[in-house]
DNA sequence: CCCCATAATTTGCACTTGCAAATATATTTA
DNA sequence: TAAATATATTTGCAAGTGCAAATTATGGGG
């Protein structure tokens, strides 16, 4: 096997550029980068609950947890008893979460744009077609496992 | 924008389950997810300063010196001063090292190869070559941006 | 109505991380 | 050749992280 081959490290390789091509715009609203993950996903998804929410980001429940508490202190994002089960919280943002999203954005899109200069559309859409694929690999990988250990 | 064509999230979510569905392997070989890229690197690209191998594993250079710190202590690499640099380090896999990589390559590989079951292979070359060009884009705009800090 | 099993979320703890400053060595300069 | 500058790596520190245990709340059976 060739490092050059290997999935996990290529897609590590470019999950972590894109991390630090992001961070300087980030610091600028003071933002991290986890609380960027939350906002991008309730701003395009709307309000979500925290178990909702640790699916999308893929960001794990206890750490969820307490990256939202500094979200709320930063005053981006609040947590509301769920109206139907109130062992949720429902978590929303708030109007100043919305205009921080809505001021980063268009940064974060300019950037994708540039570091992608070089992709024909067709590229683009195969990549991400790609990736979407690659994921229900891993996440049908991961039930199997899940469901060998519950017997 | 949408959520599901965001490349940062597409890449990131496939990364995170990527590290999920391995951690299990390491666990039972002692390794942690960090430990882990550190022995592939060596174990395929062989000897390396911890300068290139941070280049090597996008693993920041504080991190990456506490990480081979650890690994020391549980002997799968050492450390010793460059020949021809003495401010360097070259980093090297020992014999234990190489064993333990050895042991968990094979499982990697199975679970690559298990993940990517519905891809034929004209499709993961295809990925490959994306995320390598993907890559491309993202150091040179981070290079660019460097540049203009540096002035 | 209360108890128990279950589910959603948070917390305690020990450890990891990244930044910036410190250390160690090399190379250039005057 | 001593001082200044540059490069490679490590460390101090203040956060951030994940696991497992604790907390908060639901819903069904007695």
């Amino acid at each position: 096997m060739e490092l050059g081959t290997y999935l996990p490290y290529l897609v590590n390789r470019v999950g972590q550029r894109f991390i630090s091509d992001i961070t300087p715009v980030l610091s600028e609203a003071d933002v991290d980068i986890q609380s960027w993950r939350v906002l991008i996903a309730l701003y395009q998804r709307g309000a979500q609950t925290v178990g909702a929410l640790s699916d999308l980001t893929s960001i794990n429940f206890s750490t969820l947890s307490r990256v939202l508490g500094r979200m709320e202190k930063k005053n981006l994002v609040c947590r509301v008893r769920d109206a139907e089960d109130a062992r949720s919280f429902t978590v929303e943002l708030t109007a100043n979460g919305k205009s921080v999203t809505e001021t980063i954005l268009p940064q974060a899109a300019a950037l994708e744009a540039k570091v992608t200069g070089d992709f024909s559309e067709a590229e683009l859409a195969m990549l991400r077609q790609l990736l979407g694929k690659l994921y229900v690999g891993l996440s049908d990988y991961s039930e199997e496992r899940d469901d060998r250990l519950a017997g």
